[in-house]
DNA sequence: CATTCGTCCTGATAGC
DNA sequence: TGCTATCAGGACGAAT
C-alpha cells in the first residue's frame, strides 16, 4: 500500500534506470489504467513515443517523469523546458518495474514501455496494477512560484504537473512549512486523523502512516483540528516525519506483497509497526510503562483505525 | 465555500 | 465443495 517512503523508493529506484532514455513504444493493455487520460490510449501512447525522459520528479504520492518531446522547438535562449509529463500515480497496488523483454507479462501487467537501448538496463517499463486504483496518464507541466516539485528533481525551471499543483508538501520535503500547515489546521473543522490523510494539508500520509503518527504522538484520531495546541501539531508531525524515514529507510512497507519496489524487491518495514494492525495487541508503549492495554481497531472513514485506549484517548466534548 | 461521502477495483479470506 | 459476503484503501467528484 504505497503511501511517501514507497513512492519516494520507487522514484529514486527509478531514476537511474530511465533517465534520458527514450519511450520508444506504448502498449496499453488495460485502458482502466489510463482512464485519467481523457483523450484515450491512441492519444496516450502518441504522446510519449519518440520522448525522452528528463527526470523523475514526485510530490506527495504521485510521480512524474518529465519529458523532452522528439523534435520539439526549444526556446532561443536554449532552455530546455519540457511541456508534458508521464505521471503515475500507484493506488493501492501498483508497481513500476524495470523487465527485460524476454520476461514473461506479470499477471496484472497493464502498460508496458519499451526504452531507448542502454548498456546493462532492462528495456522496459512496466506498469503493474491489480487493483486498479492507480494508474499513467500524460499532463503538461506548468509553472509554479512554489520551488517545485519537492527539491528533489533538477528541473531547469519550477514547473510541476498539473495534476498535482493542489497537493501539498510532505513532512520530508524541504520546504515544508510547519507553520504554513499549523496555520490551515487550526482554521479546519475537522478530525486530526482527517486532515493528515488529506494530501491538500500535508501530503504522503496514508491510512497507515497515520495511525503511526497518532500513535508515536499519543493523539486521537478523532482531535478537533482546531483545538489542537502547537506543540501536539508539531509533535505528530514529527512523527510521521520519523515514521516516514524508518520506513525509506527499510525500503518501504509491504503488507501482501502488493507493494514491491522498482528492482522487484518488497520493504520489510511492516515488522516495525506499532498501531497498524494490532487489534487486540498489546500497545507497547502502555507495556514497557508495566500498563495492560490492548490495541482497538474501529472504523473511521470506512477504513481501519488502530489506536490504544489508555495513551491515545478519545477527545471527551468540550475543552481542550 | 468547506466538509463528508460514495465510488472505483480485485482477490484473499471467512462463513455457511 | 462451492457459493456469497466482507474487507482492503487513495483520490476524486458528487452531495450536503
Amino acid at each position: 500500500m504505497p503511501e511517501l517512503p514507497e513512492v519516494e523508493v520507487v522514484r529514486r529506484g527509478l531514476v537511474s534506470w530511465v533517465r534520458g532514455r527514450t519511450i520508444t513504444s506504448v502498449d496499453v493493455l488495460d485502458p482502466r489504467s489510463i482512464r485519467r487520460h481523457a483523450l484515450g490510449a491512441q492519444d496516450f501512447a502518441g504522446n510519449l513515443e519518440g520522448a525522452r525522459v528528463l527526470d523523475v520528479v514526485r510530490r506527495g504520492k504521485f510521480l512524474w517523469l518529465p519529458l523532452e518531446e522528439a523534435g520539439a522547438v526549444q526556446p532561443a535562449d536554449g532552455e530546455s523546458r519540457p511541456a508534458v509529463a508521464l505521471m503515475a500515480h500507484l493506488g493501492m497496488s501498483g508497481q513500476l518495474l524495470m523487465q527485460d523483454a524476454g520476461v514473461p507479462d506479470e499477471k496484472h501487467l497493464k502498460i508496458r514501455l519499451r526504452l531507448s537501448p542502454a548498456e546493462g538496463m532492462p528495456e522496459q517499463l512496466r506498469f503493474v496494477d491489480q487493483r486498479i486504483f492507480g494508474g499513467l496518464f500524460v499532463t503538461s507541466l506548468i509553472p509554479t512560484s512554489d520551488g517545485g516539485p519537492g527539491g528533489l528533481g533538477e528541473l531547469p525551471a519550477p514547473v510541476i504537473a498539473e495534476e498535482a499543483a493542489h497537493i501539498a508538501r510532505d513532512p520530508l520535503d524541504p520546504h515544508f512549512s510547519f507553520e504554513s500547515f499549523y496555520r490551515r489546521l487550526r482554521i479546519r473543522k475537522t478530525g486530526l486523523k482527517r486532515a493528515l490523510l488529506d494530501q491538500g494539508l500535508v501530503s504522503g500520509i496514508g491510512n497507515i502512516y497515520a495511525d503511526e503518527a497518532l500513535w508515536r504522538a499519543r493523539l486521537h484520531y478523532a482531535r478537533p483540528t482546531d483545538t489542537l495546541r502547537r506543540a501536539e501539531a508539531l509533535r505528530v508531525l514529527e512523527a510521521a516525519r520519523e515514521v516516514m524515514l524508518d520506513a525509506l529507510a527499510a525500503g518501504g512497507t509491504s503488507f501482501d506483497s502488493l507493494y514491491v519496489n522498482v528492482n522487484g524487491a518488497s520493504g520489510y518495514f511492516d515488522r516495525s509497526l506499532n498501531a497498524y494492525g494490532r487489534e487486540n495487541q498489546e500497545c507497547k508503549r502502555c507495556a514497557a510503562a508495566g500498563i495492560v492495554s490492548l490495541m482497538k481497531r474501529e472504523q473511521f472513514m470506512n477504513r481501519s483505525s488502530y489506536t490504544c485506549p489508555v495513551c491515545q484517548p478519545r477527545p471527551r466534548n468540550g475543552r481542550w
